[in-house]
DNA sequence: CGGTATCCAAATCGATACTG
DNA sequence: CAGTATCGATTTGGATACCG
């Protein structure tokens, strides 16, 4: 599979909503810059009504793309965090504006 | 039909992601921005690609939602103009950094 | 010119079951 | 615990034809 940083693209908006576009990508990030380091469950249940196949969906995706890292522990029973990377954290500006733009518009 | 802004959102993230995601109605409010007032089929030619009915639909939803103003002049052949609202040029500053990080993102 | 209507294809999303 | 696989429903998108 291709990944997205392959593309090319010619308006900046396109790529930008091509990698976080979606219904969960940014709220996945969003968690992610709030709470920092996350175990796969607990993403799970912070991010109420996602399913499983959603979560490790968007989170590969994610990760193939360069914004989050996957920390695996070789133990039983299994964990593994995941983490925003610098990359990752590089959009958090955005998602910010995103998020007061939100608030100030939103239930009214 | 139910207009977003009746629902509840409790995530502005959510909220802002419902009113200007999906495909092209963040890409007809970034030429309606940088151009001013256009015309449907000028819009039509700008958004490469589109449908007449993605465009309608999604300039429909925009025009419900308050981002932009139909102008309707009667006349024949008909002329139809649209531009942003004041709420629309609101959500220009999340725009402008999504368009800045896809600029310094992009083709790399 | 500026749209709708219809029909169909494709992508997205979700429920459920199963695995190491 | 942290996933994958499968199937089906739902949503989204596109081609084409038609209308005032």
């Amino acid at each position: 599979m291709e990944t997205k940083t392959d593309m090319k693209y010619n308006c900046p908006i396109q790529y930008t909503l091509d990698l976080i576009g979606g219904k969960w990508k940014l709220i996945i990030i969003w968690h992610l810059a709030t709470e920092g380091i996350m175990r796969y469950s607990e993403l799970r249940r912070s991010l109420k009504g996602i399913t499983h196949k959603m979560l490790s969906q968007q989170l590969k995706e994610l990760e193939s793309d360069g914004f989050i890292h996957r920390e695996e522990y070789p133990q039983v029973p299994p964990k593994v965090e995941y983490s925003l990377t610098d990359f990752g954290k590089s959009i958090l500006p955005v998602l910010k504006g995103m998020s007061e733009w939100g608030t100030s518009n939103m239930n009214k």
